[in-house]
DNA sequence: GTCCAGATTTAGTGTCGGCTAAACCTGTGT
DNA sequence: ACACAGGTTTAGCCGACACTAAATCTGGAC
């Protein structure tokens, strides 16, 4: 409705559910108020509150009771969020000595009150880099991203060898005890043994043996690999 | 009145009063609410307003009609939002190439949002510094503070050489024309003359001579020294 | 001692962004 | 076809913090 709401000058809050409802609705599939809630952490209410405010200001598109989705404006001050995010991870580990799974927190409060200037110089001393810790892609600053494919552990068959290329971290304790056993973003893996109706998978990484459940294995992904 | 309002998860809006609060009141002096008005560029009412909610914190001592002093815990949290800046300042000009004229904003918006850890990780790296860009102290991370007996170079006799070690940064357009002419925490100094009735001043720095007014021999501040 | 200018506080408002309780849609099962 | 469960929205509220206008205090001049 309103033409340009400045990209600078939005609040934390609006901030945070922008990059909410960016995560999700790929694809221009809707989010809904309840899983935007249950992100944020708030009431339903609250995000019904805001999302009003923001398809207002011509952010997002709302569909009353169907779920929401981006504007083209919107998805601009995502993407922006979404780079300050990774690139603020990334320098974090890079040069103040933060393991990739805990650099979350202080990356969430630090994308709200970077300059553009200083994630820019972080950037560029990281030398421009185009995933971040976990192996996500960043956003270029003109909010251009391209997800490189992937698939689930889970799914590789016995026997093949891969490069884990990506690490889900919605869920932190998962993400620590990956982090603790040495898988990350980097590291090539023998998968072993499957067991079949979602059981065990044995896998081999830099010459130790383990054991993981299917629920691990949907949350590591790796690059889907021609060779053997 | 209230017991121990935690110092972490204050407000910015807090942080900034009690920052300002600290510098208005140096030696248990009252800072007066239209002069903490001024400096964060807020009504009067507003101010007189939230000194209210401060001092029902505990954070403060207000004597109504009089102006506010901090208590012990006011300011210990006031110090420890005057560590943050200072070290962010440093770790800003140290590795990400920001001037000394230049990093108090972005610094004013970090200290909010970056975590101890973050803090005393940056102190880390830069060897626990204890002065900032500005040369101005950096609190301890128990609160302690030292300020360096100096004088402003206005009152340096002519024939003195001394050495810049510290500079008044209340005036973003005089800060960064000091820098422009060399003039930061560390250069010496030799004043060559001085005219009365607060004439010009003409100094030697790095083989350079300047002639500058007496306002600005107010902003540049050197250490006291018992030679020549 | 009184008066007045200027500083301070109180009164009353507004916006942002949360909340709960209640009303309202919508799609699924029978 | 309809009822009902569950998600969504509306209504009404609250707290933090800003503002302006009005009332109040205080200290200096005379």
């Amino acid at each position: 409705m309103n033409a340009a709401a400045a990209v600078e000058s939005l609040t934390r809050s609006v901030e945070d559910y922008l990059k909410a409802i960016y995560r999700l609705s790929p694809e221009g599939r809707h989010a809904s108020t309840s899983e935007i809630a249950h992100l944020l952490e708030l009431s339903a209410p609250s995000v019904s509150g805001m999302v009003k405010r923001l398809s207002e200001l011509g952010l997002l598109e709302h569909v009353p009771y169907k779920g929401v989705q981006l504007t083209a404006e919107g998805r601009r001050a995502a993407l922006r969020m979404v780079r300050r995010h990774r690139l603020i991870e990334a320098y974090l580990v890079a040069f103040l000595g933060y393991s990739w799974d805990g650099v979350h927190e202080e990356a969430e409060r630090l994308e709200h009150a970077v300059s553009d200037t200083l994630v820019e110089r972080m950037a560029a001393v990281l030398g421009n880099p185009t995933v971040d810790p976990h192996g996500d892609p960043i956003p270029a600053p003109d909010g251009s991203i391209h997800e490189p494919a992937s698939v689930p552990l889970a799914e590789i068959p016995a026997g093949r060898t891969v490069e884990i290329c990506r690490v889900d971290q919605s869920q932190p304790e998962r993400l620590r005890y990956i982090a603790s056993i040495g898988l990350k973003p980097g590291v090539e893996v023998r998968v072993t043994d499957r067991q079949p109706f979602r059981g065990p998978i044995t896998i081999e990484a830099e010459g130790r043996t383990h054991v993981i459940g299917h629920e691990l294995g949907q949350v590591l992904f790796c690059a889907p690999r021609d060779d053997r």
